[in-house]
DNA sequence: CGGATAGGATAGTGTAACTATCCCATATGG
DNA sequence: CCATATGGGATAGTTACACTATCCTATCCG
């Protein structure tokens, strides 16, 4: 398929199809048989996925390049490309932070494992973060929102049933944990507005 | 105090703080005296609840005018401006939605209130989005989360102590919204890393 | 063989949020 | 009382992002 096609086939015009080959998003179509590129399935299922992280998600090019370049790295496997979806999509830092005390506090307790992770380092920079804003984090909310992370993690909605590319894996992700962590945060704005009415 | 005083204040550059003026985010100052206006504290601390809402919120300049009018807006009291913040950094809706089924089935529950809310319009488009995008939302990972929001919505956080200036609250709320969200977010992402290490 | 692409290079568009320049009236210090 | 700095308005320029459009030449296909 020329780029023609590719582009009614897929909704983006030319002039993106070809900006996105140039930022290193798309990979070149094939010029095997000829000097006219030649694009598949796959690039169809790549366009795709960056619309979606565009549109659906709210990536920058710069965090779906990332993506895309751990798509194509063969030395990541598919549960560390799901990590790094996860990781994007929720913003999560790269860098070891040291434990913030309140959170070495839930961790003393037995919660939660002691391992580092992306995550954690997160946590560890908002809890700074929110000492330096003057908001400091309540140990006491701190314990209740603990608990209340705890039932919601167990139910494990992370089960992407088999996808039939790693784009698809990628896309599938990044949706998710996008949609799941919007939907947390709706229903706590729902709960409140009602004790709020309520009471 | 005139302009070259408030922006060493501030710690916002004079060209800014005309372009603040004539975007109408900064009142103007009084000309009472002499054609040259005369800023005051109230400038300082709008400057800061604009710094506050663009660095630490995130928000644009769109949502920070809405904000600045609800604060000058005589109409609306306290609540309600506590009440429009909230909304504008969580990204509520304002007009209504019909009640998603799944929505339908927790309000019938008793659980919640059935009177609408930006919150509710919210969770129910997106509610409908997930349906679109062929992600339906799960009725029992719905039941958990609504289990775990009203925990912690029970602890009511939203205890702003007396605020000096409707600037200040505003500052305070969207500020204590948007970092008490993250910390929901993030440490949702640490208890579903732990849970991944463990087994 | 000729009109329609492909692909590369380059430049333009629109939005958002400033930032810098000009200008002139005025205010203030010497 | 006058010169210079400054305020405020208007206007234009800048940076970043994500495209979008135009040119050009080589080439493919009917």
């Amino acid at each position: 398929m020329q780029l023609k096609e590719l582009s009614s086939r897929s909704g983006v015009s030319g002039a993106s199809i070809k900006f996105y080959l140039r930022e290193g998003l798309l990979p070149p179509g094939s010029t095997a048989a000829s000097p006219r590129a030649d694009y598949g399935e796959g690039h169809l299922r790549r366009l795709e996925l960056i619309k979606t992280l565009r549109k659906v998600v709210r990536l920058g090019l710069d965090q779906i390049k990332a993506v895309t370049a751990g798509i194509e790295d063969p030395g990541l496997d598919d549960v560390a490309l799901m990590g790094r979806v996860q990781a994007l999509v929720l913003d999560l830092a790269e860098e070891p932070v040291p434990d913030h005390p309140l959170l070495a506090g839930l961790v003393g307790s037995g919660r939660w494992t002691d391992a580092p992770s992306q995550a954690r380092n997160s946590l560890n920079l908002l809890l700074y973060r929110m000492d330096e804003l003057g908001v400091p984090a309540d140990a006491a909310v701190l314990a209740a929102y603990a608990q209340a992370v705890d039932q919601v993690a167990a139910l494990d909605i992370g089960s992407v049933e088999q996808a039939g590319s790693r784009d698809d894996l990628a896309a599938a992700v990044a949706v998710g944990t996008h949609l799941y962590s919007q939907l947390l945060l709706k229903m706590l704005a729902v709960a409140q507005a009602s004790r709020a009415m309520r009471g």
